[in-house]
DNA sequence: ATAAACCCCGTACCATACTACGGAGTCAAG
DNA sequence: CTTGACTCCGTAGTATGGTACGGGGTTTAT
């Protein structure tokens, strides 16, 4: 198990150093153990957590969902249930974010397509394909 | 065409009246009619483009985003090929979400499956099946 | 053994996206 | 014709998610 500097793994998964050290204080990363000098020494590993979170980020959620969907684990001691009820809800606002996605993304097609067809078109053809109201509200909720 | 204030607007499409304002600063909603008096006099249809604007965040657009997608349109003296490109690099970006989306998706079904099967799982599922690397990284380069 | 490169920490600053405030004018109901 | 709710505007403050700074110790390559 190699392990790795700061700045390793802040190059490897395409971070800053700085940010490392804001996910390790937000505690969306494990406190890494540390060398005699007080240098910390992460496993490989964290680089694709950090990596998941990047991701995760651009589909819209928060560090906290984020730090919910990566503690989300079949510990020996948690109730199954539990973890299960917190990943089906967690697949229902995936799912959601997916059915949006779709519609938004017919309404793209649509617009080129009719784009080459005739020449004038609608105020706003995307709000004309995409019609309904937002489902979730989170931050403040 | 019936015309609405700005508290009937906000409360219609359950975004706040200082937010509202704050869109027409920046260019997300057009500069609307005024009364004699300065009252501003929105159009219905505004509150689907409110709509549109929260959905849109909730999947990780921000808000400079949301503004090019909502000013895709074939006007009268618009090259075609321009928005169609535009068009057409909006729908890759939506598609390269629905992506990962369902990798995350997936990733979260097989943790419930396996949460009822066996006792004790890995120290973090959704990155056993979740591995890659993000994609675009928008949000200062 | 010494410079360059790296890491430590705390604190301060930044951008985005709101949200609140305050003083003044407007409109609708009683 | 007043009272209360609503609107105006500009400016200031907040939360989130970083990013930079600065003074120091550490490691490493020469």
């Amino acid at each position: 198990m190699k392990l790795l500097t700061i700045g390793q793994i802040a190059i490897r998964s395409g971070v800053g150093i700085e940010t490392v050290r804001f996910y390790e204080r937000e505690g969306l990363l494990a406190k890494p153990e540390r060398t005699q000098s007080g240098y910390r020494q992460f496993d490989e590993e964290v680089i694709s957590r950090l990596m998941f979170i990047q991701r995760a980020k651009e589909l819209g959620f928060t560090l906290n969902e984020i730090k919910e969907l990566l503690s989300l684990r079949i510990e020996p001691g948690t109730c199954c249930k539990n973890v299960r009820a917190k990943a089906e809800s967690k697949i229902a606002a995936v799912e959601g974010k997916i059915r949006m996605l779709q519609r938004m993304k017919k309404a793209l097609v649509r617009l080129t397509q009719e784009c080459c067809e005739k020449g004038g078109g609608s105020e706003c053809p995307i709000l004309d394909a995409l019609d309904g109201r937002p489902r979730t509200s989170r931050r403040r909720g």
